[in-house]
This record gives structure tokens, sequence and C-alpha cells, in this order.
RNA sequence: GGAGAUGUGCCGGAGCGGUUGAUCGGGCUGGUCCUGAAAACCAGUAUAGUCGCAAGGCUAUCAGAGGUUCGAAUCCUCUCAUCUCCGCCA
């Protein structure tokens, strides 16, 4: 969210930052409300203080002090009733208007204006027909789709033998390579409130792809970054503690609405999958933000390097990148059966849109407080990282290699081309 | 799921209709003293909104939302959270 003052002083270059992420804004709307809100507080602030003057004399019961007193009230009321309508409608309408892009972030209505910025690895070329993570999976009792269909419904999905082990190890080893960069380990609720994705601005856009529980307040979280961003919500931090890192663990649940018909074969993208999120609450300083992002994305392409898995950094283009964000780089990583580098992490500044939601600040030395910066990268998410996983370590006799850095951890070196029961 | 209790500032803990944003104690920050430290003493120590160039004023906030009243931390209703006991259960 950004703050009135803000839209109030920067007008032009809000509504083109909408209008380059593909929103529309009525920003004159906002601003009359806002000059209404002003007005309605400043004359019930003077009744208010009358009111109090009068209650200091402590007249009891009856006499003029008492009839005034009513008039008051009723004045009030009337006040308070206009001031709740504009502040709802204004509190409304602001909670569309999209974060601010730094100036650095190419201008684009769509994704074809992303800009890669970096590749990795070789891309892998086999001597004999590969195979995608389907056919891999069904031909080792890795994957099962159809009994996953079965049971879970579209887009379900068991991961069965070396895919679960592997899946597993792969969290394990990334959760503990950030924990040795002091980022502080955390598990956390996928059962969350709206609070948190109010907050995170994944609502009001994204409602219709967020699974709603029965209870009256209780959803499932998308991704880590959710209830982690909103960790401290309602606090105020110290200054010397920050920037907070932490990498943490969570299901992740997306209804996927708005996908229907797409990748709606395999692992790519599903309704349930398990993520290692980096979640950082910095200093409201857009340098130190911009050095935390690097270092985010440095994390998770040491970890695509550990795995040996090819991939390419694109920085996102305006129209590409969600309403809250400010700058993003989606990390790819190369999946042989797409012929293409397919999404595996996302990494990206938000600013204080989200910290302002929450209401996480943090005194500086001067004894003022501020909104902090909110920032977070994927670190790894599985399945969809076994796609490439499996897909680029296939060997021509049906085997499946796995990298140096994990066989300790499952306690094997290869899937070998045999349906094996563990 | 059933029964009961409780929710006050960074923490502990008063207050139970009328200058209470809130006694007091602790903590924290600054200062005095001291070779240094401790102790002691002095001062300061919430957040948000709003008006103002500023100094500063005003308003709101005692879990949250409503209500009663001229006036509410104090009374009423609902919600939420926590604790204890029973039941169930990884």
């Amino acid at each position: 969210m950004l703050s009135l003052d803000f839209i109030r002083n920067n007008k032009e270059k809000v509504l083109q930052a909408a209008k380059n992420k593909g929103r529309q804004v009525d920003l004159d709307k906002i601003l009359s409300l806002d000059d209404q809100r002003r007005k309605l507080i400043q004359q019930a602030q003077v009744l208010r203080e009358e009111r109090n003057k009068l209650a200091k004399q402590g007249k009891p019961h009856s006499g003029e002090g008492s009839v005034r007193g009513r008039q008051i009230k009723e004045e009030l009321k009337k006040i308070e009733d206009d001031l709740t309508k504009i502040q709802t409608q204004l509190d409304s309408l602001v909670s569309f208007v999209p974060n601010v892009p730094l100036p650095e972030v190419p201008i684009s209505k769509d994704a074809t204006g992303n800009k890669e910025i970096r590749k990795w690895g070789k891309i892998p070329r086999f001597d004999f027909k590969p195979k995608s993570h389907i056919e891999l999976g069904q031909a080792l009792d890795l994957i099962d789709l159809e009994r996953g269909a079965k049971i879970s419904g579209f887009r379900g999905y068991f991961l069965k033998n070396e895919a679960a082990i592997l899946h597993f190890a792969l969290f394990f080893y990334v959760f503990n390579k950030l924990i040795k960069k002091d980022y502080l380990p955390i598990i956390a609720p996928a059962v969350i409130k709206s609070l948190s994705l109010f907050g995170c601005g994944q609502f009001p856009w994204g409602e219709q792809d967020t699974y709603k529980l029965n209870d009256e307040d209780a959803y499932l979280a998308g991704t880590a970054e959710q209830p982690v961003t909103s960790y401290y919500s309602g606090e105020i931090l110290n200054e010397k503690d920050l920037p907070k890192k932490f990498v943490a663990f969570s299901p992740c649940f997306r209804k996927e609405a708005g996908a229907y018909g797409k990748d709606t074969k395999g692992l790519y993208r599903l309704h349930e999958f398990w993520k290692v999120e980096q979640v950082i609450i910095a200093k409201n300083n857009i340098e130190e933000a911009k050095k935390l992002h690097e270092e985010l994305q440095a994390n998770c392409e040491e970890i695509l390097q550990d795995l040996g898995l090819p991939y390419r950094v694109m920085i996102m283009c305006t129209g590409d990148m969600g309403e809250p964000q400010m700058k993003k780089y989606d990390t790819e990583t190369w999946m042989p059966s797409r012929q293409a580098y397919g999404e595996t992490m996302s990494n990206s500044i938000m600013g204080d849109f989200q910290t302002r939601r929450l209401k996480i600040k943090y005194r500086k030395k001067d004894g003022s407080t501020e909104y902090c910066f909110s920032l977070n990268n994927t670190a790894l998410a599985s399945p969809r990282i076994l796609i490439a996983l499996l897909e680029n370590y296939q060997q021509k006799d049906g085997s499946i290699l796995i990298p140096k850095i994990l066989q300790e951890l499952v306690g094997f070196d290869k899937i070998k081309n045999e349906i094996t029961t563990l």
C-alpha cells in the first residue's frame, strides 16, 4: 500500500506506474475522498474537544452542560457515520493502487518484455531420445499422477520411492545451506488469516487463486512469504536488529484459477507443493534493499549451481510483475521436456508496500519510527524442481544420476533403471 | 466439544463511572557522582491521526467491535486470544 502523502505528492508517477503494470486507478477520486475525510476528522475533533471540556467540569446528571452534551453526541454520530463510509471507500481504493517499479525495470505490457540478464550452465545434449519427467516417473515408479488425480483431484500427484526421498533431501539441504548463511530457520503455518494475505498484497487481487477454508477467517497460504512477512505485523523492531533474514519452510496451496488448460500434465503447475522461501525484513533504504535483493539472488543461483542445473535470470518487466513489487528477478531452470527454461524462483523487492499494510516498523537511533522494507525469494520449490533434476540428469540406460551434493543425504548416487520398492 | 477464569503501557502490577494516557515498581535512555564500575540521585521513556512554516495544539487508543451515559479502562452485548479442569487426539 502506498501512503496517501506519497500518492498526493507523486500523482503522475503513481499513475504512470499503474498504467505500466496494466492497472487502472482513480487518483482524483482517492485524493478528493481524502480531502473530505480530513475535513470530517477536523470537525469531529473540535466537537470531541468541547465534549471533553464539558465532561471535565464534572456536572452530574442535568443542566446546560448535559443538554449541550446530548447535542454534541448527535452531531458527532452523524459525522462519524459519514467518516466511516468515506474511510471504507478510501481504504478500498487505496488498497488497489500498485507499487511503483524502480527506474531500471523494463516497461512493457506482458512477459515478452522480460529481459534475460544472465545465463549459467550447459544445456544437456542427449544422444538418445530424452524422456519427460512424466515418462521417467512412470518408468521408474517415482511419480503417480493417475492415482494422484484419483485421490486428490485435478493436478494431484504422489511422489514415490527415490523421488520422495529426493524431495525431502532437497529441502533439508537448502534449509541447512541458508542457516549457515545466518538465515533464521522457521517453519510457517499454512493456515492463515486474511490479514496476512491482504498484508502481503495477495488480496485484493489474488482472492480467486486462494483456497478459503470453512472457518470464518482461514485460508491456505500460497507461499511462506505470507505468514513469514506477517510475522512481525503490528510490531516495532529495533534498527540494530535489521535486517531480519528468514529461511522458511511451508506447504503452499494455489487454486491456479486462471490457469485452466495450462501445464496440465506433470509436476509443473500443482495445487499443492512445498517450498523453502527466503524472507527479509529490512530497513527503509532502497540502496540496502537492492544489495539484499542481489544477496537473495546469489543464494538461489548458488543452489542451482550446487545442483548443477542450467538456468537463466530474467528481470521482469512492469506488465509481468505483481502489484506489490518494485523490482523482480525470475530464475528459470532448464527443463528438457519443455525445451525451455521454466520458472523455479522468484525474487522481489516490495519496499514498504507490504509493511505499511502489515504495520511493521522499526525504531531508528533518533527515536523516530519508519516502515520496514520487505523482500523475498524462493530458495527451492518442489516437486517443480524435480522436473529439472530428473530430466537433466537422465542417462541413456534409463537411469538418473543424483547431484554429488545430495548423494550422501539421500543415500544413493543414481536412480537405477528398474522398479525398486524401497 | 463441555465447564470455569483472565485479558491495562517494554515487563510486573494498581485502578472498577468524573482532570487516568493512565498510581507505583522494574527495565531502558541520558545526566550527576566516581580512577572505573556498582549503588544512589535527577531527568526522560507509547502509538496513530489531524491542524500548523515551526514551536506546539487538538483527537483517538487500557485485547477487538458495538452499545448505555452529559461523561467509560471502569457498566452492558458480541468477537478474539490466553490459562485451568474434563473429553478427544498426531
